[in-house]
DNA sequence: CGGCTTGTTGAATTAAATCAACATTCGTGG
DNA sequence: CCACGAATGTTGATTTAATTCAACAAGCCG
């Protein structure tokens, strides 16, 4: 594939490249695939690439010896993989659904970062990016109940996927978890008893409604909003 | 003050700069103290400048309309403050212990970081960093028990202060909190009175001694790491 | 079809929160 | 300088939200 064609040309690491600098990326570029459920890298493992999602979605997850599991990040295609100027991977990665990479090897990207511009400028501003989104998720962890756990996953999934169809999120939505219920738990701090608990309730009470596992439906958008917490004063401006 | 004689001088984001770079930082840099207590800036206000924290304790937190807290960033010195390309602040800022900053007005910095690579790179690199220590941080509010939160908290308080006398953190060690309960509380995803019990239990277990409210004495520092969940094996290599 | 994985539901348990009382420290003004 | 009141911290009793343990249902694949 011809990066102009690339879904994720303007998003990614590469958005701010042109000319030379694309050029010198899509030479040094190359995919890889991996099935839903397979591991991409392992924590301590050696890692000679640095990745992009192109398309499915991976998680990166912190293990405890004891097997006690937190996910720590949630890829979404043109979210980036890997450290750069660091050849250890310091997180278990996998993918929740069938996944394409396009890789970089380490060594010749971490030149480019070092002589061109745009590329370290992308990564810093998707950094920042993903550090706020990482103290949204601590603020969560921390503080929020099991429902308004759920409730936030639930809008984080539906504001993703309205923002990949260039939609503001709001009204009656369609949107699929991407994650089985081990997983949700897993990014929530919370047992798979307590995510199925949790989404029965919001079922019952009529903030969502589902076809089999995984389909959603949203009547009410903002009603889910707040149910999960950020909001609890419903929203009102005046 | 010069920067040639700051105590952060090769930590700080103006770690790698030299020369007619550091001339220009020199130049749009002042200097603000807060007193032990004092905010810095709250959420959604306008921000004007960015800094580097010089010495004191300072922490960024989020709060839920209905009161509860979270604690998203400890910033001890070198610690970088505000977001190139943002203007308001996106969390509360709070000097905890007494505070200098370094400060940078926003205009002049983003210039800088566009123009000249050093700053840049460095300001990536701590963000990067920033980054890792943000996802241990959600194992450890998603995951671990409050006696493991407590220990890990001290055990990370127990490195830094040993990273900034230059030596390895083990054996017999002294540290001082530099946060109140109320603030490990927000720190932990805790309650103030689950801090306190816990703290207790540690000082029962004889894990940590204590004179005061702030200084914390460990017998052994393995010991502490053993009680943080971290290393559930005990740490034996062989 | 049968076995495995994934998800749901119920009952019992438990870790941490909440509610409450009290102790200690700190800061300020008389 | 001391006394008083506020802020900070501790400890105990009780409640509760979420976990754990357990059984079962549904979906999926060879």
């Amino acid at each position: 594939m011809h990066c102009e064609d690339c879904p994720i040309r303007y998003r990614a690491v590469c958005a701010q490249c042109e000319g030379d600098e694309l050029a010198t990326l899509e030479q040094m570029k190359f995919y890889r695939s991996y099935q839903a459920g397979q591991p991409i890298i392992w924590e301590g493992d050696r890692m000679d690439f640095v990745a992009s999602v192109v398309t499915g979605v991976a998680t990166l997850t912190h293990t405890l010896e004891d097997g006690r599991t937190q996910m720590v990040g949630l890829l979404l295609p043109s979210d980036f993989l890997g450290r750069p100027g660091r050849d250890q991977a310091a997180y278990n990665a996998t993918a929740t659904t069938d996944v394409v990479l396009c890789c970089f090897r380490r060594k010749p990207f971490d030149q480019m970062m070092r002589q061109t511009p745009h590329v370290a400028h992308r990564l810093l501003e998707m950094t920042l990016d993903e550090l706020d989104a990482a103290r949204e998720w601590m603020l969560l962890l921390g503080r929020k109940t099991a429902r308004e756990k759920i409730a936030s996953f639930i809008a984080i999934i539906a504001r993703r996927q309205a923002a990949l169809h260039k939609r503001r999120p709001g009204g009656r939505m369609q949107l699929d978890l991407p994650l089985t219920r081990e997983a949700m738990a897993d990014y929530l701090g919370l047992t798979i008893e307590t995510v199925s608990r949790q989404i029965t309730a919001l079922r019952r009470d009529g903030i969502i409604e589902m076809v089999g596992k995984r389909e959603v439906t949203l009547p009410d958008y903002d009603r889910l909003v707040e149910e999960s917490g950020d909001d609890s004063d419903g929203g009102t401006l005046s």
